[in-house]
DNA sequence: GTATCTTTGCCAAAAATAGTCAAGAAATTT
DNA sequence: AAATTTCTTGACTATTTTTGGCAAAGATAC
């Protein structure tokens, strides 16, 4: 199951291109997009909308994976975890009705 | 499936005690603590550790709540959040391995 | 109607985040 | 193996977000 910068990085290594042309396209420096492709930084939903768009993947999967990242951040060595995101899916589930 | 501000303020009132005297507990202000109630502030985790104790009830179901309302606030109004919530917990199963 | 309790709006301080730039490391090309 | 290009990292700045206090307004209880 990769992270989303697993995924940025794949896609853009697969065409061959240097994160400068990426980060030109997202209008920032270069550095951030290193550090987004390396799970430091994190993207902005804006920034996945505009990869998916640019690489021609599905933005739902970019999404997801973005969301899953950010989720996965904020349970970080949380011993709790698991039972945590049970409770925020019946939640979830919950206030869509 | 109750927020965690509503276990807190129906702790509270079975207690019959006001805001003021958990605030200080807590040492912040009343307003705070009637935000956090009402689920407009996030607690802190010292504070809910504190909030287990001072009631005395088990620490692990309130950070659970905790940390449940908190990965929901951030899927808030996303279309995929139940699929990031599955991608987010088989990263987490497998970050314990 | 007065007391107390709760909620809300607004402000300031602190913390987190996003970005730039430049230097050094790593990889690639020649 | 030197030169060039690309990538990574650290230091710094600016902006945004978060956190908390205070005071006034709104409820409740007495």
């Amino acid at each position: 199951m990769k992270n989303l910068g697993e995924i940025l990085r794949e896609l853009r290594e697969g065409k061959q291109l240097p994160l400068r042309v990426i980060a030109a396209y997202l209008d920032i420096d270069p550095a951030i997009m290193s550090r987004i492709e390396r799970g430091q930084r994190k993207a902005s939903r804006e920034q996945i909308v505009k990869l998916a768009e640019y690489f021609n993947v599905n933005e739902d999967e970019l999404i997801i994976a973005w969301l899953a990242d950010k989720v996965v951040y904020e349970l970080a060595d949380e011993q709790h975890a698991i039972e945590a995101l049970k409770v925020a899916e019946e939640k979830v589930k919950y206030n869509k009705k």
